[in-house]
RNA sequence: GUGGGUGUAGUUCAGUUGGUAGAGCCCCUGAUUGUGGUUCAGGUGGUCGCCGGUUCAAGCCCGGUCACCCACCCCA
Protein backbone atom coordinates (compact mmCIF):
# COMPACT_ATOMS: atom_id res chain seq x y z
CA UNK A 1 0.00 0.00 0.00
CA UNK A 2 1.59 2.94 -1.06
CA UNK A 3 1.77 6.25 -2.84
CA UNK A 4 -1.69 5.66 -4.23
CA UNK A 5 -2.75 5.26 -0.95
CA UNK A 6 -5.30 8.62 0.04
CA UNK A 7 -3.44 9.53 3.31
CA UNK A 8 -3.34 12.37 5.23
CA UNK A 9 -2.56 13.61 8.58
CA UNK A 10 -5.97 14.84 10.65
CA UNK A 11 -6.16 17.87 13.18
CA UNK A 12 -4.79 15.48 16.37
CA UNK A 13 -1.42 14.73 14.24
CA UNK A 14 -2.73 10.95 13.02
CA UNK A 15 -1.74 9.48 10.25
CA UNK A 16 -5.20 8.54 8.75
CA UNK A 17 -5.90 7.05 5.45
CA UNK A 18 -9.10 6.85 3.23
CA UNK A 19 -9.67 3.12 2.95
CA UNK A 20 -8.57 2.24 -0.85
CA UNK A 21 -10.92 -0.98 -0.67
CA UNK A 22 -13.33 -2.52 1.79
CA UNK A 23 -11.68 -6.49 2.83
CA UNK A 24 -9.25 -4.91 5.35
CA UNK A 25 -11.77 -3.17 7.06
CA UNK A 26 -14.43 -6.38 6.86
CA UNK A 27 -11.19 -8.40 8.20
CA UNK A 28 -11.26 -5.84 10.57
CA UNK A 29 -14.61 -5.85 11.94
CA UNK A 30 -14.49 -10.31 11.69
CA UNK A 31 -12.08 -9.57 14.22
CA UNK A 32 -13.58 -7.38 16.51
CA UNK A 33 -16.26 -9.54 17.07
CA UNK A 34 -16.30 -12.23 20.19
CA UNK A 35 -18.38 -14.33 19.04
CA UNK A 36 -19.73 -15.45 15.12
CA UNK A 37 -22.16 -17.71 13.60
CA UNK A 38 -19.81 -18.83 10.92
CA UNK A 39 -19.56 -18.68 7.87
CA UNK A 40 -20.17 -14.88 7.59
CA UNK A 41 -21.20 -13.44 4.79
CA UNK A 42 -21.34 -9.96 4.33
CA UNK A 43 -22.24 -7.58 1.11
CA UNK A 44 -21.68 -3.56 1.18
CA UNK A 45 -21.24 -0.48 -1.54
CA UNK A 46 -18.46 1.51 -0.01
CA UNK A 47 -17.23 4.13 -1.06
CA UNK A 48 -13.20 3.70 -1.87
CA UNK A 49 -10.44 6.31 -2.20
CA UNK A 50 -7.16 6.04 -4.15
CA UNK A 51 -4.91 8.93 -5.00
CA UNK A 52 -4.18 8.22 -8.64
CA UNK A 53 -4.80 10.45 -11.49
CA UNK A 54 -7.90 10.18 -12.86
CA UNK A 55 -8.96 8.63 -16.40
CA UNK A 56 -11.34 6.14 -18.31
CA UNK A 57 -12.32 3.77 -15.73
CA UNK A 58 -10.31 5.13 -12.82
CA UNK A 59 -11.50 8.10 -10.25
CA UNK A 60 -10.48 9.01 -6.95
CA UNK A 61 -13.53 8.52 -5.42
CA UNK A 62 -15.46 5.61 -6.29
CA UNK A 63 -18.68 2.60 -5.07
CA UNK A 64 -17.44 -0.83 -5.28
CA UNK A 65 -19.70 -3.60 -4.56
CA UNK A 66 -17.81 -5.96 -1.94
CA UNK A 67 -19.43 -9.25 -1.33
CA UNK A 68 -17.55 -11.64 1.19
CA UNK A 69 -17.70 -15.06 2.60
CA UNK A 70 -15.60 -15.42 6.01
CA UNK A 71 -15.26 -18.98 7.85
CA UNK A 72 -15.30 -21.49 5.59
CA UNK A 73 -12.42 -23.34 3.80
CA UNK A 74 -14.39 -25.47 1.47
CA UNK A 75 -14.04 -24.56 -2.12
CA UNK A 76 -18.06 -24.08 -2.38
CA UNK A 77 -17.57 -20.61 -0.87
CA UNK A 78 -15.28 -19.90 -4.03
CA UNK A 79 -18.11 -21.30 -5.97
CA UNK A 80 -20.50 -19.17 -4.62
CA UNK A 81 -18.88 -15.61 -4.76
CA UNK A 82 -18.35 -16.64 -8.32
CA UNK A 83 -21.98 -17.77 -9.11
CA UNK A 84 -23.22 -14.70 -7.67
CA UNK A 85 -21.13 -12.63 -9.98
CA UNK A 86 -21.85 -14.86 -13.10
CA UNK A 87 -26.11 -13.98 -11.75
CA UNK A 88 -24.66 -10.11 -11.56
CA UNK A 89 -24.34 -10.23 -15.05
CA UNK A 90 -26.30 -12.30 -16.17
CA UNK A 91 -29.50 -10.23 -14.24
CA UNK A 92 -27.78 -7.38 -16.85
CA UNK A 93 -28.79 -9.61 -20.00
CA UNK A 94 -24.28 -9.51 -20.72
CA UNK A 95 -23.54 -12.75 -22.78
CA UNK A 96 -20.42 -14.61 -21.70
CA UNK A 97 -19.13 -14.09 -25.02
CA UNK A 98 -18.18 -10.28 -23.95
CA UNK A 99 -16.41 -10.88 -20.78
CA UNK A 100 -14.28 -13.31 -19.19
CA UNK A 101 -13.57 -14.31 -15.79
CA UNK A 102 -10.11 -15.54 -15.48
CA UNK A 103 -8.83 -17.69 -12.71
CA UNK A 104 -5.79 -18.98 -11.16
CA UNK A 105 -4.33 -19.81 -7.46
CA UNK A 106 -1.63 -18.04 -5.67
CA UNK A 107 -0.86 -21.02 -4.29
CA UNK A 108 -0.71 -23.63 -7.11
CA UNK A 109 1.37 -20.75 -8.98
CA UNK A 110 3.84 -20.22 -5.75
CA UNK A 111 4.42 -23.92 -6.12
CA UNK A 112 4.66 -24.31 -10.08
CA UNK A 113 7.21 -21.66 -10.00
CA UNK A 114 8.85 -23.28 -7.66
CA UNK A 115 9.05 -26.49 -9.74
CA UNK A 116 10.05 -24.42 -12.85
CA UNK A 117 13.55 -23.23 -11.05
CA UNK A 118 12.15 -19.89 -10.02
CA UNK A 119 13.78 -19.12 -6.37
CA UNK A 120 11.90 -17.88 -3.36
CA UNK A 121 13.94 -14.80 -3.44
CA UNK A 122 13.41 -13.86 -7.07
CA UNK A 123 9.21 -15.37 -7.33
CA UNK A 124 7.86 -11.45 -6.73
CA UNK A 125 9.87 -10.05 -9.47
CA UNK A 126 8.24 -13.11 -11.79
CA UNK A 127 5.08 -12.50 -10.06
CA UNK A 128 4.90 -9.24 -11.08
CA UNK A 129 6.48 -9.78 -14.44
CA UNK A 130 3.12 -12.32 -14.90
CA UNK A 131 0.92 -9.39 -14.34
CA UNK A 132 2.76 -7.35 -16.78
CA UNK A 133 2.69 -9.97 -19.80
CA UNK A 134 -0.90 -8.14 -21.60
CA UNK A 135 0.89 -4.87 -21.83
CA UNK A 136 4.04 -5.88 -24.24
CA UNK A 137 4.63 -7.92 -27.09
CA UNK A 138 5.12 -11.47 -26.48
CA UNK A 139 9.54 -10.89 -27.93
CA UNK A 140 9.36 -8.31 -25.76
CA UNK A 141 7.90 -9.99 -22.64
CA UNK A 142 9.96 -12.69 -23.08
CA UNK A 143 13.12 -10.18 -22.54
CA UNK A 144 11.54 -8.76 -19.86
CA UNK A 145 10.62 -12.03 -17.71
CA UNK A 146 14.18 -13.18 -18.43
CA UNK A 147 15.44 -10.15 -16.40
CA UNK A 148 13.04 -11.04 -13.54
CA UNK A 149 14.07 -15.10 -13.76
CA UNK A 150 18.25 -13.83 -13.19
CA UNK A 151 19.05 -14.19 -16.58
CA UNK A 152 18.33 -17.56 -16.37
CA UNK A 153 17.27 -18.60 -19.94
CA UNK A 154 16.21 -22.30 -18.97
CA UNK A 155 14.18 -20.85 -15.85
CA UNK A 156 12.69 -18.79 -18.21
CA UNK A 157 11.10 -20.97 -20.92
CA UNK A 158 9.87 -23.22 -18.21
CA UNK A 159 7.47 -20.12 -16.84
CA UNK A 160 6.85 -18.78 -20.60
CA UNK A 161 5.22 -22.26 -20.80
CA UNK A 162 3.51 -22.04 -17.94
CA UNK A 163 1.99 -19.21 -18.39
CA UNK A 164 0.41 -20.44 -21.88
CA UNK A 165 -0.74 -23.40 -20.52
CA UNK A 166 -4.74 -23.64 -22.09
CA UNK A 167 -5.70 -26.73 -20.01
CA UNK A 168 -5.25 -27.96 -16.62
CA UNK A 169 -5.12 -31.52 -18.40
CA UNK A 170 -1.42 -30.15 -20.58
CA UNK A 171 0.93 -33.17 -20.39
CA UNK A 172 3.48 -30.83 -19.73
CA UNK A 173 2.03 -29.56 -16.65
CA UNK A 174 0.67 -32.72 -15.09
CA UNK A 175 4.00 -33.56 -15.62
CA UNK A 176 5.29 -30.94 -13.60
CA UNK A 177 2.88 -30.64 -10.79
CA UNK A 178 3.14 -34.72 -9.58
CA UNK A 179 2.65 -34.78 -6.09
CA UNK A 180 0.92 -30.53 -6.18
CA UNK A 181 -1.85 -30.67 -3.59
CA UNK A 182 -2.27 -27.29 -5.05
CA UNK A 183 -2.66 -28.34 -8.25
CA UNK A 184 -4.93 -30.81 -6.55
CA UNK A 185 -6.91 -28.26 -5.76
CA UNK A 186 -7.10 -26.43 -9.03
CA UNK A 187 -8.05 -29.32 -11.15
CA UNK A 188 -10.95 -29.98 -8.38
CA UNK A 189 -11.92 -26.55 -8.78
CA UNK A 190 -11.97 -26.66 -12.12
CA UNK A 191 -14.40 -29.57 -11.96
CA UNK A 192 -16.57 -28.18 -10.09
CA UNK A 193 -17.01 -25.28 -12.58
CA UNK A 194 -17.85 -27.02 -15.39
CA UNK A 195 -20.19 -29.09 -13.84
CA UNK A 196 -21.92 -25.96 -12.39
CA UNK A 197 -21.28 -24.67 -15.61
CA UNK A 198 -20.23 -21.12 -15.72
CA UNK A 199 -18.77 -20.36 -19.76
CA UNK A 200 -17.25 -17.09 -18.97
CA UNK A 201 -14.91 -18.54 -16.35
CA UNK A 202 -11.59 -19.66 -17.78
CA UNK A 203 -8.24 -21.34 -15.74
CA UNK A 204 -5.52 -18.48 -16.67
CA UNK A 205 -2.03 -18.93 -14.96
CA UNK A 206 -1.85 -15.37 -15.93
CA UNK A 207 -3.97 -14.09 -13.50
CA UNK A 208 -2.37 -13.38 -10.37
CA UNK A 209 -4.11 -9.69 -9.37
CA UNK A 210 -1.39 -7.75 -7.43
CA UNK A 211 -3.06 -7.70 -4.00
CA UNK A 212 -0.38 -9.19 -1.98
CA UNK A 213 -3.19 -10.23 1.13
CA UNK A 214 -4.51 -13.49 -1.52
CA UNK A 215 -3.34 -16.79 -1.09
CA UNK A 216 -5.84 -19.27 -2.86
CA UNK A 217 -7.97 -18.77 -5.73
CA UNK A 218 -7.97 -15.57 -7.62
CA UNK A 219 -9.91 -14.20 -10.10
CA UNK A 220 -10.50 -11.06 -12.42
CA UNK A 221 -13.53 -10.23 -14.58
CA UNK A 222 -12.52 -9.13 -17.50
CA UNK A 223 -14.17 -7.20 -20.71
CA UNK A 224 -13.13 -9.35 -24.15
CA UNK A 225 -12.97 -6.56 -26.14
CA UNK A 226 -10.59 -3.89 -26.56
CA UNK A 227 -12.89 -0.80 -25.01
CA UNK A 228 -12.05 -1.47 -21.12
CA UNK A 229 -8.69 -2.32 -20.36
CA UNK A 230 -9.41 -2.77 -16.89
CA UNK A 231 -10.90 -5.69 -14.86
CA UNK A 232 -14.29 -5.12 -13.41
CA UNK A 233 -14.11 -7.03 -10.62
CA UNK A 234 -11.03 -8.53 -8.58
CA UNK A 235 -11.08 -11.43 -5.94
CA UNK A 236 -9.75 -14.55 -4.25
CA UNK A 237 -9.39 -16.33 -1.13
CA UNK A 238 -7.33 -14.78 1.61
CA UNK A 239 -6.24 -16.92 4.76
CA UNK A 240 -4.61 -15.00 6.87
CA UNK A 241 -6.01 -11.39 6.80
CA UNK A 242 -8.59 -11.60 9.72
CA UNK A 243 -5.74 -13.11 11.75
CA UNK A 244 -3.41 -9.83 11.38
CA UNK A 245 -6.37 -7.98 13.35
CA UNK A 246 -6.64 -10.25 16.04
CA UNK A 247 -5.74 -13.69 17.02
CA UNK A 248 -8.54 -15.41 15.33
CA UNK A 249 -8.01 -17.10 11.73
CA UNK A 250 -10.35 -17.11 10.04
CA UNK A 251 -10.17 -17.89 6.12
CA UNK A 252 -12.50 -15.50 3.34
CA UNK A 253 -13.16 -15.54 0.18
CA UNK A 254 -14.62 -12.78 -1.76
CA UNK A 255 -14.47 -9.95 -4.20
CA UNK A 256 -14.89 -6.08 -5.09
CA UNK A 257 -16.83 -4.74 -8.30
CA UNK A 258 -15.99 -1.73 -9.98
CA UNK A 259 -19.59 0.17 -10.05
CA UNK A 260 -17.74 2.69 -12.18
CA UNK A 261 -15.75 0.24 -14.21
CA UNK A 262 -19.02 -2.24 -14.45
CA UNK A 263 -21.28 1.11 -15.57
CA UNK A 264 -18.69 1.97 -18.91
CA UNK A 265 -18.88 -2.13 -19.85
CA UNK A 266 -22.58 -1.99 -19.38
CA UNK A 267 -22.65 1.14 -21.47
CA UNK A 268 -20.66 0.21 -24.33
CA UNK A 269 -22.23 -2.81 -25.00
CA UNK A 270 -25.95 -0.78 -24.77
CA UNK A 271 -26.55 -2.82 -21.89
CA UNK A 272 -27.96 -0.50 -19.15
CA UNK A 273 -31.50 -1.76 -18.30
CA UNK A 274 -34.18 0.64 -19.59
CA UNK A 275 -36.07 1.06 -16.18
CA UNK A 276 -32.58 2.80 -15.14
CA UNK A 277 -32.53 4.42 -17.57
CA UNK A 278 -35.97 6.05 -17.88
CA UNK A 279 -36.70 5.96 -14.15
CA UNK A 280 -39.17 7.71 -12.93
CA UNK A 281 -38.78 10.00 -9.76
CA UNK A 282 -41.93 9.87 -8.46
CA UNK A 283 -45.12 7.46 -9.20
CA UNK A 284 -47.70 10.82 -8.20
CA UNK A 285 -47.30 14.42 -9.15
CA UNK A 286 -49.74 16.91 -6.85
CA UNK A 287 -50.16 19.64 -8.87
CA UNK A 288 -51.68 23.03 -6.91
CA UNK A 289 -54.04 25.17 -8.70
CA UNK A 290 -54.04 28.36 -6.33
CA UNK A 291 -52.19 29.33 -3.84
CA UNK A 292 -54.96 28.86 -1.32
CA UNK A 293 -54.67 24.54 -2.35
CA UNK A 294 -51.28 24.71 -0.90
CA UNK A 295 -52.60 23.65 3.00
CA UNK A 296 -54.82 21.45 0.83
CA UNK A 297 -52.09 19.73 -1.33
CA UNK A 298 -49.52 19.16 1.43
CA UNK A 299 -51.84 17.42 3.11
CA UNK A 300 -52.64 14.94 0.30
CA UNK A 301 -49.51 14.44 -0.66
CA UNK A 302 -49.07 13.37 3.16
CA UNK A 303 -51.70 10.80 2.44
CA UNK A 304 -50.52 9.55 -0.50
CA UNK A 305 -46.51 9.30 1.10
CA UNK A 306 -48.34 7.52 3.90
CA UNK A 307 -49.64 4.46 1.50
CA UNK A 308 -46.13 3.78 0.43
CA UNK A 309 -46.05 6.11 -2.87
CA UNK A 310 -43.77 8.62 -4.37
CA UNK A 311 -44.79 12.09 -4.69
CA UNK A 312 -43.83 15.03 -5.89
CA UNK A 313 -45.92 18.25 -5.05
CA UNK A 314 -45.46 21.61 -6.90
CA UNK A 315 -43.40 23.82 -5.07
CA UNK A 316 -42.99 26.68 -7.93
CA UNK A 317 -46.55 28.52 -8.06
CA UNK A 318 -46.38 28.63 -11.64
CA UNK A 319 -49.33 27.75 -14.05
CA UNK A 320 -50.67 24.41 -14.09
CA UNK A 321 -49.99 23.58 -17.93
CA UNK A 322 -46.03 24.22 -16.42
CA UNK A 323 -46.90 22.25 -13.58
CA UNK A 324 -48.22 19.02 -15.98
CA UNK A 325 -44.90 20.01 -18.22
CA UNK A 326 -42.99 19.17 -15.48
CA UNK A 327 -44.69 16.31 -14.22
CA UNK A 328 -43.93 15.00 -17.95
CA UNK A 329 -40.19 16.05 -17.57
CA UNK A 330 -39.72 13.93 -14.60
CA UNK A 331 -42.01 10.37 -16.36
CA UNK A 332 -44.44 10.74 -13.55
CA UNK A 333 -46.90 8.69 -14.71
CA UNK A 334 -50.21 10.30 -12.34
CA UNK A 335 -51.03 14.02 -11.62
CA UNK A 336 -53.49 15.04 -9.15
CA UNK A 337 -54.79 18.68 -9.17
CA UNK A 338 -55.52 19.97 -6.05
CA UNK A 339 -58.14 23.50 -6.24
CA UNK A 340 -60.38 25.02 -5.02
CA UNK A 341 -63.03 22.93 -7.09
CA UNK A 342 -61.90 19.76 -5.21
CA UNK A 343 -61.41 21.09 -1.84
CA UNK A 344 -65.39 22.19 -2.05
CA UNK A 345 -66.55 19.24 -3.78
CA UNK A 346 -64.13 16.19 -2.14
CA UNK A 347 -63.70 14.77 -5.97
CA UNK A 348 -60.58 15.19 -7.43
CA UNK A 349 -59.15 14.44 -10.55
CA UNK A 350 -56.02 12.10 -11.76
CA UNK A 351 -54.76 12.33 -14.96
CA UNK A 352 -52.66 9.71 -16.51
CA UNK A 353 -50.08 11.21 -18.73
CA UNK A 354 -49.21 8.02 -19.94
CA UNK A 355 -52.53 7.35 -21.91
CA UNK A 356 -54.41 10.43 -21.19
CA UNK A 357 -57.40 9.37 -19.13
CA UNK A 358 -58.55 10.88 -16.18
CA UNK A 359 -60.06 9.51 -13.02
CA UNK A 360 -61.82 11.52 -10.35
CA UNK A 361 -62.80 10.38 -7.01
CA UNK A 362 -62.18 11.32 -3.39
CA UNK A 363 -58.61 11.19 -1.70
CA UNK A 364 -59.45 7.38 -0.70
CA UNK A 365 -60.59 6.17 -3.93
CA UNK A 366 -57.71 8.35 -5.66
CA UNK A 367 -54.83 6.13 -3.43
CA UNK A 368 -57.14 3.21 -4.21
CA UNK A 369 -57.15 3.69 -7.96
CA UNK A 370 -52.70 3.98 -7.81
CA UNK A 371 -53.01 0.40 -5.64
C1' G B 1 5.12 11.06 -11.05
C1' U B 2 5.35 11.50 -17.11
C1' G B 3 3.21 12.86 -21.87
C1' G B 4 -0.83 14.59 -25.12
C1' G B 5 -5.59 17.11 -25.81
C1' U B 6 -9.54 20.54 -24.46
C1' G B 7 -11.38 25.10 -21.82
C1' U B 8 -16.60 30.28 -25.67
C1' A B 9 -24.45 30.85 -23.08
C1' G B 10 -27.52 26.05 -18.48
C1' U B 11 -25.70 22.17 -22.26
C1' U B 12 -23.38 20.39 -26.94
C1' C B 13 -20.39 22.98 -29.94
C1' A B 14 -19.19 26.85 -34.32
C1' G B 15 -16.21 31.28 -34.51
C1' U B 16 -12.30 32.62 -41.42
C1' U B 17 -5.60 36.33 -42.55
C1' G B 18 -6.43 39.51 -35.16
C1' G B 19 -11.53 44.04 -36.56
C1' U B 20 -18.96 44.92 -32.73
C1' A B 21 -20.06 37.26 -29.51
C1' G B 22 -22.92 32.85 -32.85
C1' A B 23 -26.11 28.19 -33.66
C1' G B 24 -28.89 23.69 -32.10
C1' C B 25 -30.96 21.81 -27.72
C1' C B 26 -32.59 23.35 -22.83
C1' C B 27 -35.01 27.23 -20.20
C1' C B 28 -38.68 31.47 -19.92
C1' U B 29 -43.25 34.08 -22.04
C1' G B 30 -47.49 33.85 -25.19
C1' A B 31 -50.97 31.50 -28.75
C1' U B 32 -54.04 27.84 -24.88
C1' U B 33 -57.29 32.55 -17.79
C1' G B 34 -57.71 25.01 -14.08
C1' U B 35 -54.57 20.04 -17.38
C1' G B 36 -48.33 17.79 -20.25
C1' G B 37 -45.93 15.77 -24.90
C1' U B 38 -46.75 18.29 -31.09
C1' U B 39 -46.70 23.04 -33.61
C1' C B 40 -46.06 28.36 -34.16
C1' A B 41 -44.37 33.37 -32.52
C1' G B 42 -41.21 35.88 -29.31
C1' G B 43 -37.49 36.21 -25.28
C1' U B 44 -33.60 35.59 -21.29
C1' G B 45 -28.82 34.08 -21.04
C1' G B 46 -21.46 34.88 -22.00
C1' U B 47 -15.59 38.54 -17.16
C1' C B 48 -14.61 33.68 -24.38
C1' G B 49 -11.16 29.32 -17.34
C1' C B 50 -7.74 32.86 -14.72
C1' C B 51 -3.30 36.31 -14.68
C1' G B 52 0.04 38.92 -17.54
C1' G B 53 2.34 40.30 -22.43
C1' U B 54 2.36 41.90 -27.86
C1' U B 55 -1.00 45.23 -30.78
C1' C B 56 -4.53 51.09 -32.66
C1' A B 57 -7.38 46.55 -31.83
C1' A B 58 -6.99 39.69 -28.88
C1' G B 59 -12.02 34.43 -28.28
C1' C B 60 -7.90 34.08 -32.02
C1' C B 61 -0.84 35.48 -31.24
C1' C B 62 2.95 34.82 -26.90
C1' G B 63 4.21 33.50 -21.58
C1' G B 64 2.41 31.65 -17.10
C1' U B 65 -1.32 29.35 -14.17
C1' C B 66 -5.68 26.45 -12.92
C1' A B 67 -9.37 22.86 -14.17
C1' C B 68 -11.16 18.83 -16.88
C1' C B 69 -10.42 14.69 -20.45
C1' C B 70 -7.20 10.80 -22.54
C1' A B 71 -2.94 7.76 -22.24
C1' C B 72 1.45 6.11 -19.50
C1' C B 73 2.86 4.72 -14.49
C1' C B 74 0.41 2.18 -10.79
C1' C B 75 -3.66 -0.80 -9.60
C1' A B 76 -1.85 -3.04 -2.57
Amino acid sequence: MGRQSYCFEDRGGREVILRPEMTPSLARMVAAQGELQLPVRWFSMPLCYRYERPQRGRVREFLQFNLDILGSENLAAELEVILVLQGIMDSFKAPSSIYRIGWSSRRFMSDALSRCGVSNELAGEVFSAIDKRDKMSTDKWADFLLGACGGDSSVTSQVISLVSVESLADPWLVDLMTGSTAFQEVVEFNKLLQEVGIPSAVFSPGVVRGLDYYTGIVFELMDTGGENKRSLCGGGRYDNLVGLFGNKRISGVGFGLGVLTLTLFLETYGLIPDRVKEASTADVYIAVATPEAIAAACLLTALVRSNGFRVMMDVSGKKLGKQFNEASRYRIPFVVTVGSEEINSGNYKMKNLVDGSIFTGSQEEIVGRLK
